[in-house]
DNA sequence: TTGAGATATATTGCATACACTAAATACATC
DNA sequence: GATGTATTTAGTGTATGCAATATATCTCAA
């Protein structure tokens, strides 16, 4: 049995999840309860739950008797979850420094490793994305905290797309990947106080970055979407 | 308008919410439809849409064509939560000690000192116990960080009813008093990393108490929740 | 008596029908 | 032509019925 259990509703709202994620569904569109049945050969009854499920995840909206939208990221919100998400990502690290096991150090260091290497190649920066998103996944379930966990996901998750984007931003992998480098040093060395601080700069960083980069090509955020800048997306 | 647009389903979920905060619902109970339905007076369906947004928000768990039920907080994940709960807090205080307003840090000195002054004139714990909840709101909405806050809220929501408890364990009125002194004094010299480390000390510590109270009084998790323990409950 | 299988019952998941709301359009009035 | 008011229309909110699933009860053999 390949469906363990899912039901019609989470099916669907799994599938708009990916749609969301993948750029697919832009910030903006309307997410209409009966096309969405109908395109994916249910009735209204589960499209309404996932829609009832993702507006409380925050991924969508929604009003009482309108249709409900794709969250719009404007790029205040947006400063805003980036900074969020770097305190976060700075308490699970500060925890991680003295919880990670050896194993789960080496396999953060064959990551980064990893990631280097595809630098030094000149490889496929989508490739480098994915190492990235799976670095700090790593750090942060090194926490061996589940709450802590699951809510930096969250956030992690809601910035995925345009945390993304550094792909296509001139000299912000090379900038990236020293950072990373100055966050694992602090987490070998065993300074959960640096590794915290280094970590926030870093998130942060990312955030300013993507805001200078939106600024300086004058796109506005819903152009920006990587609908399109980026081929292929996980998840 | 009394109901500004509050469609069945929310008025639904406020009510159970209110009724697990208030402890009416005891973390294990089991939640069936049809018998809420009949009991609001409404059908099954926006009964449903309410249950699928608590668990949506992990206040209660659902699984495919069981039952939902009240989460249960088992002692680890409740540590866990402190423990996240600690971690968020000291997160938006290090941001708050350089961004609230002078009005602002007035007006949580002015809350402390009443909690003070409560403990002084021997006034009603229930009384206390929501002085300090308003106390550690006002401290992380000082950080004017909408992503943060709701984060830190949500979680501080969950672990409320626990944190009462306080009102009955002997000294940690005292204690917790004591704890905030050290915050607002770190908050007034605008040492932000003191500020979080007092904070951390001190949401850490109340989640420590609250298990050996429990440990304590050899009363399970499920016989704690304070249904009958604090005579009325807020929100 | 006890345990496995069969039957019955309770409860959820989904589809459908209809009611209600809000927006869009048409219309009348100035 | 602009503006305010019916009318239409699209789309959400809710009730109800039935099918699918899980749980409880019963039956009977060991």
């Amino acid at each position: 049995m390949t469906d363990q259990d899912l039901t019609q509703a989470d099916t669907v709202r799994l599938a708009i999840e990916r749609e969301i994620f993948g750029g697919q569904l832009a910030p903006g569109d309307a997410l209409e309860e009966g096309r969405l049945a109908s395109r994916f050969g249910v009735s209204r009854t589960p499209v309404r739950e996932a829609i009832t499920q993702l507006a409380q995840a925050g991924l969508i909206t929604k009003r009482a008797h309108k249709r409900a939208v794709v969250a719009q990221l404007d790029p205040g919100t947006m400063l805003e979850l980036f900074e969020a998400l770097a305190e976060l990502e700075g308490a699970a690290v500060f925890l991680s420094t003295s919880r990670m096991s050896e194993a789960e150090k080496r396999e953060l260091k064959d990551i980064h490793e990893a990631a280097a290497e595809n630098l030094r190649s000149d490889g496929d920066p989508n490739e480098y994305a994915d190492l990235g998103f799976v670095f700090h996944q790593r750090i942060v379930r090194g926490c061996h905290n589940t709450a802590l966990i699951d809510t930096t996901e969250w956030l992690a998750l809601r910035v995925l797309p345009y945390r993304r984007f550094q792909v296509v931003a001139p000299g912000r992998l090379q900038r990236n990947q020293t950072d990373h480098d100055a966050v694992i040093s602090a987490i070998f060395a065993g300074d959960a106080e640096a590794a915290r601080e280094e970590i926030r700069r870093h998130t942060l960083e990312q955030g300013d970055a993507l805001m200078r980069f939106i600024a300086l090509n004058k796109t506005s955020h819903a152009d920006f979407h990587p609908n399109g800048l980026i081929k292929e997306q996980p998840l």
